[in-house]
RNA sequence: GCCCGGAUGGCGGAAUUGGUAGACGCGCUGGUCUCAAACACCAGUAUUGAAAGAUGUACCGGUUCGAUCCCGGUUCCGGGCACCA
């Protein structure tokens, strides 16, 4: 019998199907293991071979730890809203929901392939309306809620009205969009609409208006993680900044515990690193100066991690966009500021990020007193000062900020150094480092204590006070595009209402066309009747994150019409163990999905504060482009060893007509019609392709397909050869010539069963060398897959399958505990010689992983090599069992015997138990 | 500019984290089988040298009897953030 691996691995996944072998279902008997792979999104172009790789991660893992008896849940599903679905629509005019229904299809036949042990029943669609129903329903919940730092969680929103009733903002300590302060009999006095605007300040989904990140080839507004250097990630358009007014997640007011959250977690301290950067925590103090413009005096406040030198402000800045501006101005500055405002506006984000450190600003007529020193120094407006960071306003001290320093020098301010032995004469000195001088009683200090000083100093003063502030923004949720959950808000009067929860879903609606209208309104606009009880819906959609968000908690409990998910559920399958999938969303997905847990956890519709115990990034597989040389001018290509005696362009050719770096000719003529009379000059008879590592994509032609993977090695040796090349953590490219080796050991391992038609497999007891080469392989992968080392456990497999070949092993004693431990890495080979070769009934999948003894493995003897000051100079056979102490003692009496101490006195042994004995003397 | 990771044969990568560097696989070379090819199998394959040996883990230095591993500095590559006060 040969190794027919299409009629294996057909016979096998239909098998699983049937008979739903990984299907999970709560069962209190066993203890629960949870891996999730992010879900993908479904796009037209189809899986190539990089994507899988995590999934055999997550895969292997699973099956891993069914066989140690946990009862895994290990489902799958897709993230199917979005925009290169609606693009597409725009374009085509076909529903995006026909084209993903498409998509999908052809994933989940590209996924079933390749054998992975899904829970299909548990299958989830974020555009599915029973999925999207439990999206708005959260969005809903935070709607009616606001976040109370008193009790450090979120709160129903009616206890907020409550307090304002009582005691108006006495008292309250809660997150909110603008500082307001009103009475209880104010409070009570407002209006209808006065009130909702008020409570809109402090919900945890809101609108506000604020400055967004608006692309107009999308027509969108987008997420800060959704833009990188000026230009949107999905489709590569320039962002704009712009005002508008806009849902919002408050998400910074869970900056501190999405922080702290992150020490508990089992997640790769880079991605740790990464978001505690993008929440960017930083404590310092918040201070008011005095200001005085035109004779007016006004209060302004700034922030500072650097109090300790405020003796050295000499100027003050403001954001051009802060509301200080308008009122710092003096009617002398009023238009050169007007004038200075529009030209930062008119700047696209790309142009501001091209631009900088180059110094811009100007004066704005006003000045403000240093309140240690009494000192007045200038007012000024540049670009370098946020107005979404801090207060809008900074003390700008030269001598000790980089920023401020080009500042002074460009508009020739003066610059006080307010450290001990500094030069500022070139650069400012940034560090938080010496002792401090010119700074009244602050000198004599080191930097530190003095920051500590300057603050209670301050604070004592009633000056300001101490403030951390956090980089995190909060999340701008509203895209005016079709192709996302429909809000489940209406405005009554202009005031913004959620549907009744009873109404939910809110579904899509059908509408003729998918772009925005001709006025500039989302694609909704266009629906008809887009109402509730006569009043007007809104009319943009949720964002990309929205549906990945809480996936992880409905695979819990898929179908649950009641509820996201049932208390039961959640209370057994608790939080996901493992998590697998790209760090392209440390700062997005990963940050959305724990802050949405958090809320729900606050609510009490969860049980854990954290969604992803462990997290693994799984690396890019990149492809291996090739090229061929055309000779400038000519259809004449040459091989890549004689291209250096022609003036040639490289072109990428197909990698698949090129095998080894040789090209397939006749393949190439065929490949486009330009190059069906192409000439060649080889080498050696042949055609040498040059060949680089570049991201694998379409437009490179280096882009392999599993499917054809599967079709001529098959998925066990896909899935094998995926994890044999290279670390799971890791980016390395792609090289399909490589794949013939674990295919031959798949081959071998095969033949270890079956010698033509004739089944080898006995019983019989194992020898000690074949029991050591199996439990030498059971310690090594069971500690790999522990340590998620995938690729070097493939090499222990064909390491013992070696060792076993060669000892012609064919005793099921050894054989069956092999074919476990292999059955997660290559599933369908070993689940048919499981049942066929070695008889056993039922699924591998069921089977007990194999017992590591140790004592197997351990040598009787073990070579030490016995070196003076590191050179070798004999090596001796000693039983393993001896102590150290013994050791010590033989190689000593050895030494003497062998007279090699050449009048040379012994000072240290050092012994490595099974390694080297060193000998160190004088 | 700041914060993380890396750098080992022709290639992907191992090395029990201070103890014989280069496991395993690819590729290459030679051989067996074959009319031939494919498959399979056997042997060799860091550099240098006829050999003994010498040299080798990006570079310079340090600690140590001993360093791919620890410490200091440099270069290059990858990723993240970027006027965050």
């Amino acid at each position: 019998m040969e190794y027919n691996f299409k009629e294996i691995e057909k016979k096998w996944q239909t098998y699983w199907a049937e008979h739903k072998v990984y299907a999970a279902k709560v069962d209190e008997s066993k203890p629960k293991y949870y891996v999730l792979d992010m879900f993908p999104y479904p796009s037209g172009a189809g899986l190539h071979v990089g994507h899988p790789l995590g999934y055999i991660a997550s895969d292997i893992f699973s099956r891993y730890k069914r066989l140690q008896g946990f009862n895994v849940l290990h489902p799958m599903g897709y993230d199917s809203f979005g925009l290169p679905a609606e693009q597409y629509a725009i374009q085509t005019g076909q529903h995006p929901a026909v084209t993903t229904e498409k998509n999908i299809a052809r994933y989940r036949s590209q996924l079933d392939r390749i054998g992975f042990s899904y829970d299909w029943d548990r299958e989830i669609r974020t555009c599915d309306p029973d999925y999207y129903k439990w999206t708005q329903w959260a969005f809903i919940k935070m709607f009616n809620c606001y976040y109370d730092y008193d009790i450090d969680k979120a709160s129903p929103i009616e206890n907020l009205i409550s307090k304002f009733e009582a005691g108006g903002t006495k008292g309250v300590n809660a997150a909110s969009s603008s500082d307001l302060e009103f009475t209880a009999e104010e409070w009570k006095s407002y209006t209808e609409g006065q009130k909702s605007a008020i409570l809109m300040d402090y919900r945890i989904a809101y609108q506000g208006e604020t400055s967004v990140n608006w692309c107009p080839a999308l027509g969108t507004v987008l997420a800060n993680d959704e833009v990188k250097e000026g230009i949107s990630v999905r489709g590569g358009f320039p962002v704009e900044q712009k005002k508008m007014t806009q849902w919002q997640l408050r998400v910074s007011a869970y900056a501190e515990r999405l922080l702290a959250g992150l020490d508990n977690l089992d997640w790769t301290d880079s991605l740790k690193d990464m978001q505690r950067n993008w929440i960017g925590k930083s404590q310092g103090a918040e201070m008011h100066f005095k200001a005085v413009c035109d004779g007016q005096e006004h209060d302004m406040l700034i922030f500072t991690t650097r109090a300790d030198t405020v003796f050295g402000v000499t100027f003050m800045v403001l954001a051009p966009e802060s509301p200080w501006t308008d009122i710092l101005t003096s009617k002398a500055q009023k238009e050169a500021v007007e004038e200075y405002k529009n030209v930062v506006k008119k700047k696209t984000e790309r142009e501001r990020i091209a631009e900088t450190r180059k110094v811009t600003g100007v004066f704005s007529g006003s000045y403000a007193t240093n309140p240690l020193t009494g000192k007045e120094v200038p007012i000024y407006v540049s670009e370098y000062v946020l107005s979404t960071y801090g207060t809008g306003a900074i003390m700008a001290v030269p001598a000790h900020d980089s920023r401020d320093y080009a500042f002074a020098k460009a508009f020739n301010l003066p610059i006080i150094p307010l450290i001990e032995g500094c030069d500022v004469s070139e650069s400012s000195f940034d560090a938080k480092d010496g002792i401090m001088c010119n700074s009244g009683f602050l000198n004599g200090l080191p930097v530190k204590k003095a920051i500590t000083a300057a603050i209670d100093y301050v604070e004592s003063k009633g000056i300001g006070r101490r403030k951390v502030n956090y980089r995190l923004r909060d999340a701008i949720f509203s895209r005016q595009r079709y192709w996302g959950e429909p809000f489940p808000m209406y405005f009554k009067d202009g005031i913004a209402c959620p549907l009744p929860d009873d109404k939910l879903p809110l579904t899509l609606p059908e509408i003729d066309e998918y772009k925005p209208t001709e006025t500039g309104e989302p694609p909704l606009a266009r629906a008809k009747d887009w109402t509730y009880g006569g009043y007007p819906l809104e009319k943009s959609t949720m964002p990309g994150f929205a549906g990945s968000s809480a996936y992880y908690l409905r695979y819990m409990d898929p179908r649950n019409s009641e509820a996201l998910v049932s208390k039961e559920a959640n209370a057994y399958w608790q939080d996901v163990d493992l998590y697998i999938g790209g760090t392209e969303h440390a700062t997005g997905h990963l940050i959305y999905s724990r802050f949405w847990n958090k809320f729900l956890y606050d609510l009490g519709y969860v049980c854990k504060d954290e969604p992803f115990r462990k997290l693994i990034n799984q690396g890019m597989i990149q492809g291996r482009s090739n090229f061929v040389y055309r000779i400038v001018g000519t259809n004449t290509f040459v091989s890549f060893g004689l291209k250096d005696n022609y003036k040639t362009t490289e072109i990428h050719v197909d990698v698949n007509i090129v095998y080894n770096d040789r090209l397939d000719i006749e393949a190439f003529k065929a490949w486009m019609p330009d190059y069906h009379n192409a000439e060649f000059i080889l080498e050696d008879g042949e055609y040498i392709c040059g060949w680089a590592i570049e991201k694998m994509s379409k437009s490179m032609f280096n882009v392999v397909n599993p499917d054809l993977v599967c079709d001529t090695y098959g998925a066990d040796t896909l899935r094998l050869y995926e994890m044999f090349l290279g670390p799971l953590e890791q980016s390395k490219p792609w090289d399909t010539k490589g794949i013939d080796g674990v295919n031959r050991f798949l081959k071998r391992l095969w033949r270890m069963f079956y010698d033509k038609d004739n089944c080898l497999v006995t019983d019989g007891e194992p020898t000690a060398a074949e029991l050591k080469s199996l439990h030498k392989l059971i310690g090594k992968v069971c500690s790999d897959i522990e340590n998620f080392s995938f690729n070097t456990s493939v090499s222990a497999f064909m390491i013992a399958v070696n060792e076993l070949y060669d000892l012609k092993c064919s005793k099921a004693a050894i054989l069956e505990p092999l074919l476990i431990l292999l059955s997660p890495f290559a599933p369908h080979i070993t689940e048919e010689l499981y049942h066929t070769a070695l008889g056993r009934e039922g699924s591998i999948s069921g089977a007990k992983l194999p017992e590591y003894i140790e004592a197997y493995t351990i040598e009787d003897n073990c070579t030490y090599a016995v070196s003076f000051n590191g050179k070798t100079r004999f090596t001796v056979d000693l039983p393993k069992s001896l102590g150290k102490e013994e050791v010590e003692a033989r190689v000593r009496a050895l030494e003497q015997t062998a007279k090699y101490t050449d009048g040379l006195t012994i000072i240290k042994v050092i012994v490595v138990p099974g390694k080297i004995v060193n000998i160190v003397v004088k």
